[in-house]
DNA sequence: CGCATTTTTGATACACGTCAATCTCCGTGG
DNA sequence: CCACGGAGATTGACGTGTATCAAAAATGCG
């Protein structure tokens, strides 16, 4: 037995400096704004299956970010059962979380189309399948411009990379597996 | 009594794949990279100040990316004293390895004189002082070139913002204080 | 001093930004 | 069922911030 929350997509999970409790990412796409100097929510991090959300409350009280859910998701409660909070575990979060930083740091470097298919490669799952969130939302996270990031997927898709079907109202993208080196020339 | 060890700038730290300890980085500036597709390693994460480095290790055995000094640094041993592994310790460097993440993102969005400037002001310490990097590293970081990187900051300098001198051989740099928000225009 | 490395500077090219005009998708109400 | 309207996506034309290339100047070091 689990609970287990879903959200869809466009859906705020929490803001800053409220009170709640720290998630576990089991499905989807979150990301995570802070306020810039100009009040201004501004991209931070994104976080992905298997990613620990909010676990500053644990901590502070209250939440650094802003957490909104870019696909459709689900989160669990964190941490799991009693005792679960073992250095072990906790450990393990914070390896995944340096990693995951070193990624989001190569989606913001080289040209724009290698960011995009290196974010397309980090939302794919294990069957091939995504959700891509809105160009917009790819923007932020890339450091382009929405209009760029629809050139880039019309190309991919009108080259065949990238093919996009409806289900249930939902777009989801099938990304074949590419030799994504051609794409540099 | 306290063990503290010093690295010079240039100095790699550990490699990718070497077993060895978890550290606190006590000052100084030190750059972390992956290896990508072609091998070369390239730049995926920054440690200042305060920051853990390398716990992985205590879970995998083996460091996760290449460690390089960018400037004189010291480092202590992690965890710090016994039975200080606890979990309030370990969720302290979680929250702050995230917040590092989102102040690494910024560093590579928007335009190029606002990164170097966020950057200069994330190593900034109390005094008002810092040492930089090379232009090189500087530009691997903002993900800029190291030419970019000259122009703007021999631009900050003529027009006042930085002040550069140099003590034993290592150039100090002074940041005054500046309203940046009319760096935009 | 002499050499290697880094930094600086200039001239030119181009990848992406910007602005504006459709187009597509969807929900709503007549 | 279709007209309407709003939001996001697409496309085109044009501008610009950095990259690129090349060469000189500064710095560090044996």
């Amino acid at each position: 037995m689990r609970c287990t929350w879903t959200l869809d997509a466009g859906e705020t999970i929490y803001q800053a400096n409220d009170a709640g409790l720290a998630w576990r990412v089991r499905n989807g796409v979150i990301r995570l704004d802070t306020m810039n100097a100009e009040k201004e929510p501004c991209f931070a991090s994104l976080a992905i299956a298997g990613d620990i959300l909010g676990c500053e409350t644990m901590l502070f009280g209250t939440y650094t970010f802003n957490a909104l859910a870019l696909t459709q998701c689900q989160l669990t409660p964190w941490p799991e059962g009693e005792g679960a909070l073992s250095g072990e575990s906790l450990l393990a979060s914070l390896a995944i979380s340096q990693k995951r930083a070193a990624d989001l740091v190569a989606l913001r470097g080289g040209q724009a189309v290698g960011r995009v298919i290196s974010l397309i490669q980090m939302l794919t799952d294990k069957t091939g399948q995504l959700v891509l969130p809105a160009r917009q939302d790819i923007a932020d996270i890339t450091d382009l411009r929405s209009e760029t990031i629809s050139r880039i997927i019309k190309g991919l898709e009108r080259s065949g990379v990238l093919a996009t079907t409806r289900i249930n109202g939902v777009h989801l993208t099938r990304g074949y597996v590419v030799d994504f080196g051609s794409q540099k020339s």
